[in-house]
DNA sequence: CCAAAAGTGTTATTGATACACCCATGC
DNA sequence: GCATGGGTGTATCAATAACACTTTTGG
């Protein structure tokens, strides 16, 4: 207890993480099985408690490495939920970040009998552990929103991609359709992507150039 | 102390106000002397500990009032900041928000020798407690950006105003000037405004048309 | 040779920008 | 009657949206 500041009792600080993928042209998020009360055996986002001297940068760090087994990936924070009940056994408020992963980069993607990690399309959850389905509703609408004004949609492509799959991406995260050319005009103006000079001959047809983005580096338009 | 978290020791959790005005054409914060250590002297953001059962937007509501006279004014929360170190004393985080309060709404404009509070222009700050004018760096930069695709400046106007005041309140915000028949001709075509059929008097010349918000609700361009 | 995805331009529309003069009032 | 801020319209430019066919390859 934080004795210099009595009468103001520390509620607990956790982060909680709203980790993204896309897989099968589903937007899907994180969830991991709670194994104890309340809401044991709810699916719930990963997430974890606060540790003194540990920034909250590095909790959601900590908690995305643990849980995905990858790091360098983009991260942002989201919003500070910290209503008194939504915690029913005592006062915690939760930092909760976005994170973005390319399917492509898990290490193990829906393979072995995990049955405490699961991928869920956002658009249908099952009913959530706390306040989390209140949190990825509102991770999902910025992460929507930033997607029309950003090229965040980085965080989610592999190394290299077709023009075809950078414009699916885009499709399932807004959840619309887009003109081709139009799309592969806009995407080329910003000035962000290179030809790798590769030719990708994996899919059943013409072979498609292969493109990557010439930074890490997010960028608003 | 959490009892049932043995192990992760509580942070101590505040929130603190970027609570802005426009006055003399300037965009300022408001700014309350510390009387105590650390940083004992040296102006920082009005702010407080969160109280057990308190919400952290009621514990916002609540600094707001204590220390603007103020209630019902444009309210968001802007972001966590959790560096370890950021106070020297002990591990405290803290949720920060943004306020807006017309200069008009302020019941004691600048009367008084309240030295303990003041309003000072956001470009020429001087040394602040902890880190006080990174948060209001980054509330500045919100509010610019957010000036520029909202009518977020809503909440910075008086209840009647002319085109020209509304013109002027962007133009320091943005820190630019803007065209007199473009922004009115934009500002009308967003349909938010209304005229009151009243006419401003009070200036020297030819007088201007009042005019209002329909609503109190921002809306997203 | 056929199925399937890759690749490519033009036109129309819309929104944003640049720009200068007359008007109404208080003093 | 004059100084001052109030008020107005048009032409240009840039960005966006709509739209369909040919090409290349694997099988």
């Amino acid at each position: 207890m934080n004795t210099k500041y009595i009468g103001f009792e520390s509620p607990g600080v956790t982060v909680d993480l709203v980790i993204f993928t896309v897989n099968e042209d589903q937007l899907k998020v994180m969830l991991v099985r709670r194994a104890e009360s309340p809401f044991d055996g709810f699916w719930s986002l990963p997430g974890g408690f606060l540790k003194i001297g540990e920034s909250l940068d590095a909790a959601a760090h900590r908690v995305l490495c643990e849980k995905s087994g990858v790091d360098d990936v983009y991260m942002e924070q989201l919003y500070t939920f910290g209503e008194p009940k939504r915690d029913p056994r005592s006062r915690v408020i939760t930092v909760a970040y976005i994170a973005l992963i390319p399917w492509q980069h898990l290490p193990q993607p829906e393979s072995t009998k995990v049955t405490d990690l699961t991928w869920l399309p956002v658009d249908h959850l099952p009913k959530l552990a706390f306040d989390h389905k209140e949190i990825i509703n509102y991770a999902v609408s910025r992460l929507r929103a930033k997607v029309s004004y950003s090229n965040i949609v980085y965080g989610l492509m592999p190394k290299q991609f077709r023009l075809s799959e950078l414009q699916s991406m885009y499709e399932c995260i807004i959840n619309d359709k887009l003109d081709k050319r139009n799309f592969r005009k806009r995407m080329l103006a910003t000035g962000l992507l290179k030809e790798t000079g590769k030719k990708d001959h994996a899919g059943a047809h013409r072979p498609a150039m292969l493109y990557q983005f010439k930074s890490k580096e997010i960028v608003f338009f």
